[in-house]
DNA sequence: CGGACCATGTGTGCATTTTCACAAGCGCGA
DNA sequence: TCGCGCTTGTGAAAATGCACACATGGTCCG
């Protein structure tokens, strides 16, 4: 994952402010659902273990949308991160690997929720194409990527199979045009100019928490 | 997630360093794979894209497990990751939440591979307690949460469960005496002293992807 | 045995990110 | 209408992370 585009005038906007959006928009959820509609950046803090001065700072990159005095309207609020992040319109995606991981993700909220599509699953394994998924798709041939991602209009692409097939997949999904690639393939992949790939390793997580347990 | 523990020296060491070090074994196994026993800094870096000057600060920190001139033994290198990442030791942990991600976490490599062992997959639905798994375990009820890291001695939490739970759930673990917990609810939680905990929420990462097509 | 070569380990400076601290601004009540 | 209290938005400072560049110390060949 590499450098970011522009903001609004042209300043840069870091990777993690973006990834903070994404969690800023989950509390607003979370408020909603308490039945909130109105909060301090403080008490966002406090609530959800953040810090006041970075979501305020995170936000003012993309404008102002607080009352000083009274604080942030929670439904307001949420509706801007959604427009921020672009998540106002569809996005199609596929997932390659229909192992464990791929046909859960097929319908995991976070993944078929929201506007985000799993319009198809891929697996170059004969045994496993046809197979039906919980989520009421099946199992197509990995070879046919290219088709699919033109006639489907896919926009990302999800890496889901074994270490050793990443980095020839994201080749071809950077082939069939895809610009955003998910890599869950416990491996870094190489990306061409103008692709990016995110690798979200779930082992190095465990692996984190090891290390923790070991050094006291 | 929070600061870190010490170093053999006293010098904390960053939680950046130590994800790149799962990376860094991640590599070493790709490489073995290939039958590559000796690799330089620089090699290693262009062959995953990475920076060899990190590479070498990273392991600084923990030994000289290199050789001027030479680069570093693939599978010595491998064996001295495994130890300061702890991975040398069998890992239990249970997961909470049995639906699709729990359930798929229970046989995904990246968790019961290696030295993490799933010793349980719990629920609070009494429709799903009982509930087989495909990695062989019964769905036992979350309520004996308490009694099971107790007698399984389990050393870290997972929680797969919807946001409305986690806080909760990471409640009763840290009660029960865990202390790193593994959080994949889209919520953050607010953890005890001497308690770690580490969200992972997958849509985050799609968010991302999402906001960098919108910006071009 | 000596020197050329090569990659490590690291001191140092730069860049990014986080935190602090406060002026500016809004609402509410008198 | 005016002043008080509260919270935002934001410079500036502190902390953290990253990358360069080179001295150090091995290997290997003649």
């Amino acid at each position: 994952m590499t450098a970011y585009k522009r903001h609004i005038d042209n300043t840069a906007i870091s990777d993690l402010t973006v990834a903070r959006l994404s969690v800023y928009l989950r509390c607003m959820d979370r408020l909603l659902e308490l039945g909130i509609e109105t909060i301090s950046s403080q008490a966002l803090a406090d609530r959800f273990n953040l810090n006041s001065a970075q979501i305020r700072k995170d936000l003012a990159y993309f404008g102002e949308f607080g009352v000083r005095g009274v604080g942030y309207n929670v439904r307001e609020l949420r509706q801007y991160v959604v427009e921020i992040l672009g998540l106002d319109r569809e996005r199609r995606l596929i997932i390659v690997g229909a192992g464990n991981l791929g046909t859960a993700l097929c319908h995991y909220s976070g993944f078929s929720g929201g506007n985000f599509l799993v319009v198809g699953i891929l697996d170059s394994d004969p045994s496993r194409i046809g197979d039906p998924t919980p989520a009421g798709l099946l199992v197509e041939d990995a070879a046919r990527l290219g088709e699919i991602v033109t006639q489907r209009q896919v926009e990302i692409g999800v890496i889901t199979t074994p270490a050793s097939a990443a980095q020839s997949i994201s080749e071809k999904m950077a082939e069939a045009g895809l610009k955003v690639i998910l890599n869950f393939a416990p491996i870094r992949v190489r990306a061409d100019e103008g692709v990016l790939v995110k690798t979200v390793d779930l082992g190095v997580h465990l692996e984190e928490l090891s290390f923790h347990l070991t050094h006291v």
